[in-house]
DNA sequence: AAATTTTTGAGGTGCGCACATCAAAAACTT
DNA sequence: AAGTTTTTGATGTGCGCACCTCAAAAATTT
């Protein structure tokens, strides 16, 4: 005689009403659901077929608990950093602390980004057996491209992070689309300047990173198409150096009375934005850039910044470990979920 | 002699540490981590004390195993809804998925929004046994207000969802600052017209809900004090009803010839914009709405309308299933997470 | 001091699954 | 047919905690 069910939530089937229902034993069961050799491909077809009939799903609380060790989770970062990385870093931390509860651990490594090479080696040195999964947020080198390869060959799971790694095939990746957020950029620019003409122009570190490009594409496109009222300039790189983005700044600023507009182009605002409030004095420049930080948020209150295009920092950061777990856990995301939206902030929705 | 740590994750503390680092039994941790009756107060210290002591942290993973029910929320919904309302539907459904695997069952109440007894009573219905927790969209009525309350009485963990009730202590509230979502509104607006002089339409369902009352305060707030070439005339009322949307706007454009902006400021802008698409003549008319649905995405990507301030449905559904967990679990949350946003969005970050 | 109440301890059970071991059965080889 | 390999079954253990019962100890009352 079959016992009661205890209650309702208890009729979801488990492992054992799975093998019955395959005519399996839980042993069998535990192999084809874990992946483990040794399998005939007919035994495996008549456990997922079971699977579907049953509308079998497993207990990812109980499988996690089973697992004894928890989820163990990297962040590959840049050594050196601007504000926005801050943030970042401040996110993972949050993370790091709720994870706990969860089994699951997060770590940080950080890389020397100037040197490929050294970047490389780093990366080289992770093993599989101290990380279930690890994100990757490092530029596109020839040196790093092949270490990230060699990573996946060793079987340790990653996933870019925040700057795409070309050639891969984009299953997944967490970050924006830079020239959906150039495009945004353009398009505030135009619609602010209000059909005067005029010119633009475009600051950021360096072009060699492929965000700038292709946010300077995005940001031409709308520009040449939409806003034929204004031209603009080639971008300025200014190296990350205070010293050069002073006299990259003041030379525009001398240079081109036109000037009707600003496009901070980087993650790194900071610097362009001390400079551009000692030379200000033209209250109609329209000024944009990206990533919420504490200088832009302070300059939008101050109204030296018009619009910041961010991406949230939080979700990024869990955006990627929701995405390594549910590879771990051979589940899938919820796709509307980890889509990284671009982000329009002015004085008033800075929350 | 003691036995080795299996491994490295398995060192954090658990109930055996803490009754052992507490001097008390497994039953009593028990009893002063699940808040059970019974424990003189001076034990119950002392268990918190060997907790800060040894750095425990409940696992909830096996917690949640253990409690067999995992947990049960409920959303309470009006039954007649715009498209901003099918949006969130879908989105507990995709958590209603997700949630089987974590032990998580997720309802939709749909209560006659039209008729607060009705409403009220649908509510008093609900049962402790079957919630562990409800999130309750719900116009501000006497009634209603009543009704939560008793629930509350009743021992329902409720959280108000993007309508808020007023008079509660906004410990949790999921959803967005509707002052700040008029005030962004009031400044993409005042950018957009670009210093032209002229007048402004408001549409909305009706001025009774709270929403809009707090969105047309933060809208006029900003025309008033950074647009003074802005007339803002009073709020239309559209009563969700097709005829007089017609008329309303027909009326509006006609007699206004300096109209140079409509704000949208309710959830519905689909039929306005359908109304509008009808009579727009004027290419520099600046439109604004509220929420991404099929509609007001389409009118975005037509160049019908100029920007959306909307919020996350898909946000909105997580945060306050997240919220109602940590509630049960007696944890708290991440702030920054569970904070909803004022996205702003243009054509090209429409993602 | 005895009776009563309150507080605590000891111990067990099971949640659903991962992971391990060993033996038995089935499928191929020679 | 005997041996070899592959596949499957039977069975056990434990993850960390919730929840339960019963008895013992301590505190309080009479």
């Amino acid at each position: 005689m079959k016992e009661f069910p205890k209650n309702k939530d208890s009729m979801r089937p488990t492992t054992k009403d799975l093998a019955q229902a395959a005519g399996v034993s839980l042993a069998t069961v535990d192999r084809v659901l874990n992946g483990r050799p040794g399998v005939r491909e007919k035994t495996v077809d008549a456990v997922n077929n079971a699977i579907q009939k049953i509308g079998f799903e497993r207990n990812q609380v109980a499988a996690t608990l089973a697992r004894k060790r928890g989820y163990r989770f990297g962040f590959v970062l840049p050594k050196e950093g601007d504000e926005f990385l801050d943030e970042i870093m401040e996110r993972i931390r949050e993370i790091q602390r709720a994870g706990r509860a969860e089994m699951m651990s997060v770590k940080t490594i950080r890389v020397d980004e100037q040197d490929p090479h050294k970047a490389a080696e780093s990366l080289s040195r992770l093993k599989t057996e101290d990380f279930d999964g690890i994100a990757i947020m490092a530029p596109e080198t020839p040196q790093i491209r092949d270490a990230i390869l060699r990573m996946r060959e060793r079987g340790i799971l990653t996933i870019p992070f925040i700057s795409n790694q070309q050639n891969e095939e984009n299953d997944v990746f967490v970050g924006i689309d830079n020239r959906a957020a150039g495009a945004t950029a353009g398009r505030l620019m135009g619609r602010f300047v209000c059909s005067k003409q005029g010119v633009v122009a475009v600051i950021t570190d360096t072009v060699q990173a492929r965000d700038s490009l292709e946010r300077r594409l995005g940001f031409d496109d709308v520009i040449n198409h939409d806003f034929p009222n204004l031209r603009v300039l080639p971008t300025l790189e200014t190296y990350a150096d205070q010293e050069r983005t002073h006299r990259i700044i003041q030379t525009v600023m001398a240079s081109q009375p036109e000037l009707v507009g600003i496009y901070m182009m980087g993650s790194e605002a900071r610097v362009p934005l001390e400079m551009l409030s000692q030379f200000r004095t033209d209250e109609d420049l329209v000024t944009i850039a990206h990533e919420k930080t504490p200088s832009t948020v302070d300059a939008l209150r101050n109204r030296k910044l018009d619009a910041l295009v961010a991406q949230n920092p939080g979700h990024l950061v869990r955006s990627a470990v929701r995405i390594l777990r549910a590879k771990c856990e051979n589940r899938p995301t919820l796709a509307s979920q980890e889509k990284t939206r671009i982000e329009i902030l002015i004085a008033d929705n800075l929350y």
